[in-house]
DNA sequence: CGAATAATGTAAGAAAATCTAACATCATAT
DNA sequence: ATATGATGTTAGATTTTCTTACATTATTCG
C-alpha cells in the first residue's frame, strides 16, 4: 500500500550533486535527458532539479549501459517496467501534501523526544544514502 | 544500534532548496550560521551545502524562535541536547562508506526485483520528505 | 521617552555553477 | 572506411550564491 509515496518525486538536487551521487558527468546526465530517460524539472531560471527517483533512474541507466545495453534498449525496458507500475497503481491518489503541511508534520516529529537515532534499514531505495 | 547512521550528515542541498524546505530566507539561514547554530559545509567554490541534519536543525531553530526563544537560548539548548548524544555515542564508529561502496549497494538493491513501492513510515526525521 | 540590541530586509558587485550549442573523439557496427 | 552512438571539451550567456554594508522593525532597558 502506499500513503507515503510522496516525496521521491520532489525536485531537490542540482546537477552538481547528482553527478557525485550517481558518479556521472554532466554531459552524460544531459544526454540521457535528451533521450528522455529522465525528465528533471527546472527552476524558474532553467536549472535542472533532480528527484530521488531521477537519481535511481540514473543509477539504473548507468548499470544497464555497463551491461552493454544501449539507450534505445534502456528506453524500452523503462517503458515496460513503468507500464507495470502504472497498471498496479491506477492513477493519482491525490496524495499531495503542501510543503507547509509537511513542515508541520516534520516539526511535530522532531520536537517530540525519544525517537532519535533510529537505525532500521529499509531496503531498496536511495534513502540508504541518508538516515 | 546503528550501522546505518551514515548519510544524514551528507552535504547535498544548496541554499535555494533549503530555503524552500525549511521556509526560511537566505538571510535567516546565513544569520543562524553566523551564530554557529548550523555549520554547513562548502563546495570548493565556497557555496554552502546542507545536510538533512542541517535542515532538521533549521526547522528546530525556526520552531524555537517562534516560541520566543532567542539565538543565545537556542545555542544553549543545542549545546545540551548535543552533549547527550556525544556521551551516548562515544566517538567515531568508523562507519564511513565511500561513495563508491554506497553506489554499489544501491545498485544491487535497485536492480533486485520485487521491492518497489514500500510504504512503512519511519518516525521522526526528514526522510518523511522523501519516499 | 530615547537609545542599544536582535532579527531580518535589501542592494551591489563578484564569483561559482549551470545552461545551450557546437564541434571533437573514439569505439563499434555496417 | 564510413556512419552512428556515447561522451569529451569549449565558449559565451544566464542563474544562483557569495560577502559586505546599510536599512528597518520590534523589543529591552536605563
Amino acid at each position: 500500500m502506499g500513503g507515503s509515496e510522496i516525496r521521491r518525486t520532489m525536485p531537490l538536487f542540482p546537477i552538481g550533486i547528482v553527478m557525485q551521487l550517481a558518479d556521472l558527468t554532466a554531459r552524460q546526465i544531459r544526454y540521457y535527458e535528451e533521450h528522455e530517460l529522465i525528465l528533471p524539472t527546472r527552476t524558474e531560471g532553467n536549472r535542472r532539479l533532480f528527484s530521488l527517483n531521477d537519481i535511481d533512474r540514473l543509477l539504473e541507466i548507468k548499470d544497464l549501459l555497463e551491461q552493454g545495453i544501449n539507450i534505445a534498449g534502456i528506453k524500452k525496458i523503462f517503458a515496460v517496467s513503468h507500464k507495470e507500475n502504472d497498471e498496479v497503481e491506477p492513477v493519482a491518489k491525490k496524495d499531495e501534501l503542501s510543503d507547509e503541511e509537511l513542515r508541520t508534520l516534520l516539526k511535530k516529529e522532531m520536537m517530540s523526544p525519544g525517537n532519535r537515532n533510529r537505525s532500521s534499514l529499509r531496503a531498496g531505495d536511495l534513502s540508504r544514502f541518508f538516515q
